[in-house]
DNA sequence: ACGAAATAGGGAAACGTTTTCATCCTCTTG
DNA sequence: CAAGAGGATGAAAACGTTTCCCTATTTCGT
């Protein structure tokens, strides 16, 4: 079979194609006998536009960039496919970056999505600098997701640092005193806000914040557990910045022989499905990662399509405590 | 700022743009003077070469789709991964397409995909016909995973049968008799190769087999299961076609008051991430996701780019046991 | 009944590349 | 020293659309 172009539909219908293409886009004004025809030409010759050519001329693609850390990680890959059912659902398509948590990776293909003259981004928890994703990205438009800037942006968030207070304040009204925080990398702005927020809720309680520094992987939860009991020293409470590292910290925990929740009490943060049939079952900060991706589209596809939008206060989601047996303690 | 064209590069080096493609292209002969004017021209603009106008052209668009069922299953997020790093070290992009376990939706994929030129698709657990896939996907070079098909197809695979034969085997020489298989969907061709495996291991085994049919998804396991024990069924073990499904009856006998694994040995299928932290850690067998994305994708890209390639043995990857808690029974 | 809209369609120029062809040098080689 | 082979470059034609600009008709208000 050979290309099927809109000159093969013209010449079938017997009309010009500038006419085939007003029928395609419903533009301009085409006579019902004159669409008809050019209908069903299309259809005998199973025709579809060849959206590169009409990319090249309309300068629209209706494709997106979705700029992620990692897809295996189940919040983003929840994410992921908000923001591809929002998208489908307006016509465009995702194209899947994954940054694996790396600056120089990350501003690697905003470069290339620029090149590739996608409509818009998404950046979900981005490390770089906003000026610099900016430059990469060019004048593409971008929806920051989980990534507060100072800037003038567009943004889709949840307040990590009334998430984080949340978590404390539950720990301290089960009893804990001695609450450690395992924190995410130090260039994940959300993990920073996670962490300001547990400082803060901590002095405000009038304890010494304790902060042990991971990857957002489970492996890191794990490993900073293990050591931490093995040197003996002694905790009631850990506040991980994300359920991965929770659930590392349990599995660690529970090896070395210390009972969840009853001698330590966990807190994780997203509420990723594992979350839930991890045992002790892990309380947590719930983010609606669906939600999140599908309004992220949306905002973005208003951003593409709204030509006298104004600038937008960012959306925020609110975190919500849910909790689970990994902090039930009798009191 | 305006786009910055190959025609202001010329302009720039005083070339023609053809010597500019030439240099961009290391086709064609080209004096080292002059490459380094157009060099340097091109730095100086920041230009980026269109990857639309290109692939008008050169009919190739350095892109290929993406179909799996769900990126948020972990067992397809992690051969996304693979996909995508393997794709990226090539200088490809995905596009990412979750069918969501519909054969409309997927079909639907496959037509868009056609039209936006993908140069090739990796097509994972389909439920569709191949011969539909095809049709919707015209001549695109494709390649499927998971997916055995009689015809004459580019695949990467598992032996599904040989996994649930392992399965259901080490469950019996645990001594387990009553055992039941949690199959998954009917018209997926894995969900259906386990479910033989499984029948085939017990009628050897002198025992008749009993399936349930669930979605591959938690809920499914965790319902069906639920059901089975109210209603008085008495088992010892559970085969499921996959590790949500079985942690999903994991959770259910825990909550119904029947001990996994004293009471009651469960086994899955594919060893996503919590498989090894769910309570009691799940047995199951193990598909190298990451792996088999990779190296689907780099199959494709054989197929793209060797032209005198010849049919090829679809690739198999070895099924694996892994023996954990769920499974472990005091003989 | 007359001119202005409105409606219907065609022709051709873009869009930013690659690729083919033609041209013009400068060496070899017999 | 003529003939051909390379090497280096430019001009222009694709690629499959959209869109702008025309030219006809028809419809309608006055």
């Amino acid at each position: 079979m050979q290309l099927v172009t809109i000159k093969d539909v013209a010449k079938r219908a017997g009309v010009a194609v500038s006419t085939v293409s007003r029928v395609i886009n419903r533009s301009g004004y085409v006579g019902e006998e004159t669409r008809r025809k050019v209908q069903s030409a299309m259809r005998e010759l199973n025709f579809q536009p060849n959206r590169i050519a009409r990319g090249l001329v309309s300068r629209q693609t209706s494709t997106i960039g979705l700029l992620i850390p990692d897809v295996a990680n189940p919040f983003f890959a929840e994410l992921a496919r908000g923001v591809e059912d929002a998208a489908i659902a307006r016509g465009y398509s995702v194209l899947l970056c994954n940054s694996d948590w790396n600056a120089v990776r990350e501003q690697m293909y905003m470069h290339l999505l620029h090149g590739r003259w996608v409509d818009g981004i998404v950046v979900v928890g981005s490390r770089s600098e906003v000026v610099a994703i900016r430059e990469a990205a060019d004048e593409t438009p971008m929806v920051l997701v989980d990534r507060r800037s100072s800037d003038f942006e567009w943004a889709v968030w949840t307040d990590n640092h009334l998430g984080a207070v949340m978590a404390v304040r539950h720990l301290l009204e089960i009893g804990c005193r001695d609450i450690i925080h395992l924190a995410g990398p130090a260039d994940s702005p959300s993990a920073q806000e996670r962490r300001r927020g547990y400082e803060d809720a901590m002095r405000a309680a009038g304890f010494a914040p304790i902060s042990l520094e991971g990857d957002f992987r489970y492996a890191s939860g794990f490993s900073l557990i293990s050591e931490l009991i093995a040197a003996g020293r002694t905790l009631d409470a850990i506040f991980a910045g994300n359920d991965l590292m929770a659930i590392g910290a349990i599995q660690a925990a529970t090896r070395m022989g210390v009972d969840v929740p009853r001698d330590l009490a966990i807190v994780g943060y997203d509420n990723i499905p594992s979350a839930h049939y991890v045992s002790p079952s892990l309380t947590t900060i719930e983010q609606p990662a669906y939600e999140m991706g599908k309004t992220s589209f949306e905002l973005l596809y208003e951003l593409l399509t709204n030509e006298e939008l104004d600038y937008q206060q960012p959306i925020k989601f609110e975190p919500k405590l849910i909790v689970r047996e990994s902090s039930h303690r009798p009191i």
